[in-house]
DNA sequence: CTTGACCTTCACATCAATGTCAAGGTTTAG
DNA sequence: CTAAACCTTGACATTGATGTGAAGGTCAAG
């Protein structure tokens, strides 16, 4: 399928498509006219590239996740280690900054809630 | 406290606590010379701030939810229809912002799991 | 054949988050 | 008194992720 499809099914903007495709994290064929061809694949793996990147994981970080995805058969055992720590830890990471929107979340949340309480408080009460 | 030990013990750079303060995220006390006094609850909030940040919280966003939690009293009648709605969409930016990353954390753990499968395979039959 | 909606590349602009450096004040230790 | 280690403000540079626009190719519909 063409790019202005991906760009509407995953909302990451044509540009963006381009971008992800020059910093080697996408590899869509390429049409007999020039036009860009992508898979169901391809629009699943923007969709990972997409929500790490909103998450703040760095698209080099991804580039080298998605690689090792591609030939999971690959591993060399010197790097093994040192590439399975860097994913804990970038999972840890994603663990605190999840528990941390989490704290935020519950904080406006209960914040909203006191403010409805209060405003049908005074409405009934006016 | 002072920037430096503040700067030690959340990991943000000494500049980035001065940006943040730029961006009205913090105010820091001063003590008489002109140095910057930081309180215990000012580390916390700075490790919030870190937390949120390095989610790809912007800090326009981030400034938002910590003067909520800050003024939880303070709605003025007029503006608690606007107010309301603006924090319900927060959240709701929140809970998308959640899910990426649980999701990219999915992502991270199974990749790690399959690896390490992998890997363990190749080692008992090798 | 023309028009409109796509697509291409290339380049420049912007914005937020940072790094870095300069010039100078303060405090503490020697 | 001086040197080292802090701190201050201010300015400028960089980097990554984006927007935007120009100049032009492709294709389908009328």
């Amino acid at each position: 399928m063409r790019i202005g499809e991906v760009a509407d099914r995953t909302g990451v903007a044509n540009r963006m498509l381009r971008y992800y495709e020059e910093q080697e994290l996408l590899t869509p064929g390429r049409h007999r006219n020039g036009y860009r061809d992508y898979t169901e694949s391809d629009v699943r793996r923007v969709e990972t590239i997409r929500d790490l990147s909103a998450s703040g994981v760095p698209t080099r970080f991804i580039k080298i996740v998605l690689d090792r995805q591609a030939d999971a058969g690959a591993w060399t055992s010197k790097c093994d280690a040192i590439l399975a720590d860097m994913v804990r830890c970038q999972i840890a990471e994603l663990d605190s900054k999840i528990s941390c929107l989490t704290t935020s979340r519950e904080a406006l949340r209960s914040f909203l809630d006191e403010a409805t309480l209060e405003r049908t408080v005074r409405a009934s009460a006016g």
